[in-house]
DNA sequence: GGCACTATATTGGTCCGACCAATTTGGTCC
DNA sequence: GGACCAAATTGGTCGGACCAATATAGTGCC
């Protein structure tokens, strides 16, 4: 579902699908190019090129005389987002892993940038605030803007280290989340308190204490997110396979 | 000087690198195949398999009719080894943002791995800890075992998205700064006092505060790591090209 | 001159067949 | 059972070929 049209990029997409789901354990001799070539119909080069992609994600180690799997763990981070994107229910181990990292991360992107924003910047990032607080009643409407207000901050930050892990995390996870429908359930208090602490932090130009608010929030995130996916879950049980 | 012996890799190192020194700036046509393949006097196939790389880096997007080169901020974590390997010199503020990301992702692993380690992983965290402290005033002798406690922590803490992120991160990095020959000029007292709170941490099952004692702790090397960088690129100012 | 349209050239995506060198495999011999 | 050797397998590369999508240059019109 991930990637493009083209023959090898199918190819890639099922062999990475079928790592990611240890049909192959790691150390195993992966089938050999001619082997898959004819599995999928295709030619070699083809199913070279789809190898090239798997060997770039850390998945397999081709050598003269036959390619072996790999360890998820050895694997890039770019295998992040096809691995929760592997079931219709989401991992709750791993989405509670990425949150907890996500956190960090953001809380030390926001405090850098509102240390670091010129008097310009500032004014900007709190319009943004401002105006998340004029729908902080519908969670859905204000994820736009709320995009916003990271990327903002993202951009005055300006860590390329972070950046470049979001990238790889960031757009597949939140979309991953929203096509499973995981609504979480945040307390009506939560945000509307994380908005007047960023607030009164962007005035006093007090990083530190926004870092906090938002290590703070998003762990308040990490307990509705999980409870979330654990009642989804548990509804798919009793009511398995579009009832 | 990264990658394997074939020849699509090379022409993929050579590209990739030309990429990220902004040869080709973003939205740029990039050269044909073709073009390629004469250049490199190689086949178009294996020019082609150098390409699938070079779009999974996220450097470039292949099209029928041309591939474009993307923005370096767009691009995969997997650059940012290559990024920092680019010139002799280490870029500070590179390797500043890198110090800072890799803080506060140390801190939570610590902080995981402490609080939810069994007793027999309390103990042999504590081993490599007392090991640690035994060497602790040779700062290159103790790096192998600093790795091991690193890994350690990062095992029992088992946080996927950490590990896949270090996995992108850690190796190069270390291994770029000690081929360069940076040595941070720690504070004597600096490790000392590090260790001996994770000894306490440990003890008492602390994760917060050994958490706060190595982020403090890699704090106080990225001001040293970038004094040293700086020292470093005054000397080669004063005496450059191989004197 | 500027704009819409069209024919042409270019480009990426795929296939086939072939060769080489490294590795694996299987058998042989001690 | 282990060391050694020959054959089969496998990845790496090459060259040429075709198609469909895209870009380009050219044309004619307003």
């Amino acid at each position: 579902m991930s990637s493009s049209n083209t023959i090898s990029h199918e190819i890639a997409d099922i062999l990475r699908d079928e790592i990611l789901r240890q049909r192959y354990l790691s150390g195993d001799r992966f089938p050999s190019e001619r082997d898959l070539a004819a599995r999928f119909d295709a030619s070699r080069g083809a199913v070279r090129e789809a190898l090239s992609q798997l060997e770039q994600l850390g998945l397999i180690h081709t050598q003269p005389g036959g390619a072996r799997v790999q360890s998820v763990n050895a694997a890039s981070l770019a295998v992040l987002g096809p691995l929760m994107a592997l079931d219709e229910h989401l991992d709750p181990l791993l989405v509670d892993q990425f949150l907890q990292t996500f956190a960090v991360l953001t809380a030390m992107t926001t405090k850098n940038a509102i240390n670091g924003a010129s008097p310009e910047q500032l004014i900007q990032l709190q319009q943004l605030v401002v105006e998340l607080a004029s729908q902080s009643d519908d969670f859905e409407a204000m994820q736009p803007r709320w995009r916003e207000l990271l990327e903002a901050m993202s951009t005055i930050a300006d860590n390329l280290v972070v950046r470049l892990i979001s990238n790889d995390l960031k757009a597949q996870f939140v979309a991953q989340m929203m096509k499973l429908g995981v609504r979480p359930d945040l307390k009506r208090g939560s945000i509307d308190r994380l908005l007047t602490t960023l607030r009164v932090s962007i005035n006093e130009r007090d990083g530190e204490l926004a870092g906090e608010a938002m290590q703070k929030h998003f762990e308040e995130l990490r307990e509705a997110v999980g409870e979330a996916i654990r009642f989804k879950a548990e509804v798919s049980y009793k009511a398995p396979r579009r009832a």
